[in-house]
DNA sequence: CAATAACGATCCAATTCTGCACCAAGACTA
DNA sequence: TAGTCTTGGTGCAGAATTGGATCGTTATTG
């Protein structure tokens, strides 16, 4: 399982105990240290570093001040550092614009592998869901449910597990409070007709496997949901 | 500001229960034991890790103390966990190449969204990976290690939550066995090379806010990446 | 010259690691 | 069923490791 462990430790050639207080900071700082793992030795730092061991014990005493370890005699030094301590909900920490700034980010890259991996079943499967979004008939629910699973179906379509996956995280944000709440105010019946005219230009799109263009028309239509966006906040 | 170089510190005997305890958690939590297996016996692992059994055993112990595994006198210590399954799944269905195009499907769009967000800080923050990598000295593991921070330090400079969570997930798909496995026929000294090159262009590109050419650097950039990978596959 | 910092050596105290013996509970076999 | 093997549980004493602390010396700098 494991043959050699090793540990990445940054170093200075100028070596002070500031320095390489400054540097170890930095290496927790950048994770490269686990939540409760043990430093290596005074005396095994100091050869290291090429400094002498009371160098290095002020430098990680500067550390230890600034609560990023602990120390602990005849043990050794441990990390007390969890970058993932504030796990936040992102979820209330995403706006609706953060998201819409996202999905405008990825998307059109989606529909790109989409058009390159998509089987005629797969183009079947999104036409199915375009349909169900033109038949919510102004539905705000309706409509928001089935253009949720256009999207989704474009994103399996690529056949990478990995964007799926992505996709699948993005798509849980749109049921989100904060998402539902503007739904209301801005899928207004002539916008919904806008946004099935889009699905049907992407569609087509697809359809003939027009790489170049896909990319602009989800790009379109994620702008026209941001312009509306903001028309209301 | 003084050079800086990055030294891997080998942690000889120091093979503490702590550092079982960590490997055998990381372990678990890349899913290389299925829920309800069970370890090795006591005896065996300690001859496996050239410790005594005791040492073994504070290591168990802290394992189990996290609650992975249970231990059962005269059968032995079982895997209670079971690590997120899709996530196990989905890198164990998606192969390097896969990961390479959802990056390239991600990336530039996001290096775009860096640019409009990006504080001085932050742009100094992926200046220090960049050095990092070049630094590296054509060590894989040192280079591999500060490219995805690098990265990463460019997706934390969107600002935009959602956008650093997927690729904080696509980061982790990188330290998969799979990719892993790879490195090592990749990433030549030369590769690494110019990859730093390219490093720099797009550092170049951001620091001056060239929002139309970073995008096609980035896709350059990890198009030259499948290339490398395609190569060998 | 004085001040500061780094160095090297030494000793101390707390902790860990080790090797061993023995026990108890489950698994396996005749 | 009875006996044997395997496996985890426990305790112990000595060796090794580790952080804590205190010397005097050396080097650099103002």
């Amino acid at each position: 399982m494991s043959e050699e462990k090793v540990l990445k430790i940054p170093t200075l050639t100028a070596t002070t105990a500031s320095d390489i207080a400054l540097e170890l900071r930095q290496a927790i700082y950048d994770g490269d240290f686990l939540d409760g793992q043990r430093l290596p030795p005074e005396r095994q730092l100091s050869t290291h570093y090429n400094v002498s061991r009371t160098t290095v014990r002020q430098a990680i005493q500067q550390v230890e001040e600034m609560g990023l370890l602990t120390r602990k005699v005849g043990s050794g030094s441990f990390i007390s550092y969890q970058p993932d301590k504030t796990h936040i909900d992102i979820a209330l920490h995403t706006s609706p614009l953060e998201l819409i700034e996202a999905r405008i980010a990825f998307e059109p890259a989606i529909a790109k592998l989409a058009i390159l991996h998509a089987t005629p079943t797969d183009i079947e499967e999104i036409h199915r869901h375009m349909i169900a979004c033109k038949e919510s008939n102004g539905d705000q629910e309706t409509f928001a449910s089935a253009d949720t699973k256009f999207h989704l179906a474009i994103a399996k379509a690529t056949k990478n597990p990995l964007v799926i996956k992505v996709y699948e995280e993005i798509s849980q944000f749109r049921e989100h409070k904060l998402w539902k709440d503007m739904r209301w105010k801005i899928l207004s019946p002539e916008r919904i007709a806008d946004y099935n005219k889009e699905h049907q230009f992407i569609f087509d799109c697809l359809k003939i496997r027009d790489v170049e263009q896909i990319a602009d028309l989800v790009t379109q239509h994620l702008r026209s949901a941001r312009g509306d966006l903001l028309g209301f906040s």
